[in-house]
DNA sequence: GCAGATACACAGACGCCGAA
DNA sequence: TTCGGCGTCTGTGTATCTGC
């Protein structure tokens, strides 16, 4: 059950083609290097890790933070130049792993699951969106979830929306994987630059639509789920996969809302990423039925 | 060369926050 | 309501610098 929805989007064209080696100018990735001595080393010109491998060392460094530096940077050269995302992911700070985005933008895939509940022990997943920057998949409890792992390992990195607190756990527990993928948490990314709150009042604030889904919350695809088994109606299914894919496709604008004011936040001489303004269609609408009949049965849990 | 001062990195404790 | 990741704060450790 791979939707496939394909589009133009002259925005991630532009986005290929930003600095794709945003990351070899970060430093602070190295042992013995901090926020300190990476902004001295950018200003006394160092832009990039080709600058420190092919310099004499400046005065104001000692030889052996230098001699450090320079065998730190070829360790994670060799990593890239061997596209080794896996193992950059394990030697790199968890802090810095928000700078290599632009490097993996085209790569990532935005993810979320529903399930039946909160607790990963009791409850299962019902469903899993995953958008790739171009088209939703989804995956569905009964159908083709355990496609699944082997989906997800082709992509280099994986973002969420506080997945490192619920998502992912979720996934590895259920269906007893390992993802070791590159991980952007945009709850986290969002917060270190001052934004609280859930995925939904979030995209309220930068007005991302979810069109006539703005009433629907975590809950309201748990009752979704539980209509579809009692009825086996397909619309209750995929009114479900509708709210999922909603989630997943706005997680790209956030995701380059974050990078973008991170890279203000910590002065970095960083370009910009550009903001996808075009949203791709959701493969699956939300029946307006559907979306009544949850509204009305909420009113009258909660009068 | 040594001792004290300084700068910087790092580790641990605690509290906040968001997921269905 | 539960759970676990992350940020912030604070203290500690280490390397380097400075003055004698």
């Amino acid at each position: 059950m791979n939707m496939r929805i394909l589009i133009s989007n002259n925005e991630k064209e532009k986005n290929k083609e930003i600095n794709v080696n945003m990351i070899k100018q970060s430093f602070q990735i190295c042992e013995g290097i901090g926020e300190l001595t990476e902004q001295k080393l950018w200003q006394l010109g160092f832009q990039n890790w080709d600058k420190i491998l092919q310099s004499k060392m400046p005065e104001s460094f000692s030889r052996a933070k230098w001699r450090n530096l320079q065998s730190e940077l070829v360790k994670f050269k060799t990593i890239l130049d061997k596209n080794d995302f896996s193992e950059f992911n394990k030697v790199c700070p968890s802090k810095l792993l928000w700078r290599s985005i632009p490097e993996l933008f085209g790569k990532i895939a935005f993810l979320d699951i529903e399930t039946t509940g909160l607790n990963r022990f009791r409850n299962k997943i019902t469903t899993i969106a995953v958008y790739d920057g171009i088209q939703c998949h989804n995956f569905v409890n009964g159908k083709n979830l355990d496609d699944f792992p082997e989906f997800i390992k082709k992509f280099p990195a994986i973002a969420t929306y506080y997945g490192k607190g619920f998502d992912i756990p979720f996934i590895n527990h259920k269906l007893g994987i390992h993802m070791d993928q590159i991980h952007y948490d945009l709850c986290f990314l969002l917060r270190k630059v001052g934004i609280t709150g859930g995925l939904k009042s979030i995209e309220k604030q930068f007005k991302i639509s979810r069109g006539n889904m703005a009433d629907l919350d975590g809950y309201s695809a748990v009752v979704l789920w539980k209509k579809y088994q009692k009825t086996k109606e397909e619309k209750y299914l995929h009114t479900l996969l509708a709210y999922n894919n909603e989630d997943v496709i706005n997680l790209e604008p956030l995701l380059c809302i974050a990078y973008n004011k991170l890279i203000r936040k910590f002065d970095t001489p960083f370009k910009k990423l550009v903001n996808p303004v075009k949203k791709i269609p959701n493969p699956f609408i939300a029946d307006k039925s559907v979306i009544k009949e949850l509204k009305r049965e909420t009113l009258s849990y909660f009068p």
